[in-house]
Order: C-alpha cells, then sequence, then structure tokens
DNA sequence: GTCTATAGATCGATAGAC
DNA sequence: GTCTATCGATCTATAGAC
C-alpha cells in the first residue's frame, strides 16, 4: 500500500543474505546489520517485526527464489546431461566466489537444530537434491543410484566449500567441484 | 605444582570440545561453559585466562591430539591401503556419532576468519589431507592425484555432516563415507 | 581452585517523535 | 519509513573473599 515502496527491500535482503552468509546466525547482530546497511535499528524492526528469526527467514526465502533459478532451472533444461549439470556447477562456482565464501544454507544450519529455520533448511536441501536426482534419471540412471549420486554431489559441494577455507586454498574448491561432476555425469549405474 | 590436580582438566577439555563442536564458536557462551561443567565463570577463567579464545585454542590442541590418534594414526599402519582407509572412516564415523552433530573444526571454522585459530585450523586440514594422501602414495598412486582424492574424501567427510544434518538424514552421511572410500581405494589413477 | 558479586559493554527489542 | 533514546537481559571479563 505505501506507494513509495515497491521494492526497496530486495536490496536489502541481499545485504541481509550476504551478512547471514559471511558470519552465520550466530555471529550477526542488529548492530552489524545496522552498520552494514545504513538502517536503524527501528528502520530492521519495521521491516522484520519477528527480529532476527524472522530475517533469517526472510533470507532463506530469498536464497530458494536465487538457488531456484540458477541452480534448479538450468536442471530443467533439454540439454543433455552433462550441459545440464555444467551449467549448475558453474552456477555454484559463481554463487560462492569459487570457494571464498561459505554457503548460506550451511551457516544458517549452525543454529538452527530444531528451530524454526530447521525444516525449510531441510525442504531447501531435499529440494535441491532431488532436482539434481531427476536430472540423472532422466539420463537413464536408476533411481536410487540418483539420490546416491546428488547426495554425494551436494556433500562435495558444502564440504569443498569447508576445506577450501579452512586449508586457504580456493583450488580445494575446484577439485570438489570437479568431483562432483564427474559423479554426476559418468555412465549410467 | 598443585598436587589436588594431575589432570582434571582433561574431563574440562572434553566439555568444552562437545560445547564447541555442537554450538560453534560464535553460539555458545562463557554462561553455557559454566552451565555445563558446573564451574563459576572465575574458575573458568583460571584455567582460561584468554576467555573464550584461549579455550577454543585448547580445543584445537585436544582435537589435533585425539584426532591423530584416531584418525592419522591408522593411516601409518602397515596393512594394505583399503585396510587402512577403512580403519580411518571407521574412526570418523564414529567421533561424528555417524552423522549426528557437526566437526568441531567446521565449527570452529565458522567464526575464525583471520583469527588466530585460523592458522591451527589450517594446519590440521593440512596435515588430515597430506596423511590421506600419503597412505595413497603408499600404494603407488601419483602425487598429484593422491592429494587430489584426499582433498575429495574430506570435501566428502565435511560435507556429509552438513547434509545430513540438513536434510535430518543420518544415511546421507554413510552414503558421503562409502563415496570417500570408493575415491580413496580404487585402482591408482 | 572455587566461589559471590559485579563492572562495563553489547545484545535483542521497544517507545515515541518526526 | 526512519530517526533518537533507551530498556532489560545477557555477554565477556574482573575483583576479592575463602
Amino acid at each position: 500500500m505505501t506507494p513509495s515502496s515497491p521494492e526497496p527491500k530486495a536490496a536489502l535482503l541481499g545485504q541481509l543474505y550476504e551478512l547471514f552468509r559471511r558470519k552465520g546466525y550466530d555471529g550477526v547482530s542488529i548492530g552489524d546489520i545496522s552498520a552494514e546497511t545504513g538502517l536503524g535499528r527501528s528502520s530492521l524492526y519495521h521491516h522484520f517485526p519477528g527480529g532476527k528469526a524472522e530475517m533469517a527467514q526472510a533470507v532463506l526465502a530469498f536464497t530458494r527464489t536465487t538457488m531456484e533459478a540458477n541452480f534448479l532451472a538450468p536442471l530443467s533444461s533439454d540439454a543433455p546431461l552433462p550441459a545440464r549439470i555444467g551449467a549448475m556447477l558453474v552456477a555454484v562456482d559463481r554463487a560462492y566466489q569459487s570457494g571464498e565464501g561459505p554457503c548460506v544454507l550451511a551457516a544458517l544450519l549452525s543454529a538452527s537444530d530444531d528451530g524454526p529455520l530447521s525444516a525449510g533448511l531441510a525442504q531447501l536441501f531435499q529440494d535441491w537434491a532431488a532436482a539434481i536426482a531427476a536430472s540423472l534419471t532422466q539420463a537413464g540412471v536408476d533411481a536410487a543410484e540418483a539420490r546416491r549420486r546428488a547426495i554425494t554431489a551436494l556433500a562435495l559441494i558444502q564440504g569443498g566449500l569447508i576445506i577450501a577455507r579452512g586449508l586457504k586454498d580456493r583450488s580445494a574448491f575446484a577439485a570438489a567441484l570437479a568431483a562432483a561432476n564427474a559423479t554426476l555425469v559418468r555412465a549410467a549405474a
């Protein structure tokens, strides 16, 4: 209803996304967010009356949107399997800056055991795994094997981010992505 | 010098290890630690004058000891490669309770970008990767390929923990461990 | 070596003016 | 929709008795 704000929230959501991703749920404070966005505390609570928890859920919804557009959509094209997988992995490499920073899903997972975020996170991981598996079954891979490979690939992506950051060696993320690609495109079991 | 304390710190360290592992560096407070250990705040600062940061570094040293004993030592035995790898993965599965909880390295990594913990964490990841790679080269795998496989396996372990927790499905961790095993023991490149 | 008590800073969140 | 000002709780850390 307020005509002055078509969608200023989009930029704000992007800033929240980056903050939660880099510092984790517990590591980011309202003061951090206020400093980063230039908005006062009360302005933030105007947009998110539920406070930090509501901000995290908004970030999760934002993540779902961008993930569906960047990771899942390429998997549904009618291109050959290697092209579909390659497109997803290129998007993943870009989204995570070649291993520079953490994944927002892992960052939110740290503090969400049985919290309200937990269900949404599980659904997002599940949808990602299902989209990869569906892409494999369409190429003739057995369903159970497709799910195993999808989970292996997701573990390689997430673990690759951790190892690259732990080792301070971004090439470890590239190696993990290469392994994920090999797992997903090798001949049907 | 105090005769009354041969090593009461061992139990304390184990409690700190579990707290940091499960809640992460940012997620654990001195109050949490006081409640969990039954020690007052001042007692904790008596043992760790540097506060939370010193506790985290003590946990890191504790982790190094247990990791060397449980993960790295089996890799140096004179058993065949599959037995050595299998022994490490069994120890990994046990240490992480089959995917129930996070790895303390990932938990400490979240808040350690360029912090004093960062170097110690990198060394621990590096030593782990080097031990795995050495085990492979001893079995005839090319050095560069051995390192790639070691990094892939570590990514699978770390990522498997994240995916299993995210999906709330511990079998995802088992699948990641199986993939790590396959990567490490398959025929030399 | 552990305790009670508390300082000083920062936390998440709110009130109310504009 | 943003601001200033602030509340009460919690945080890390310290002081000092025992």
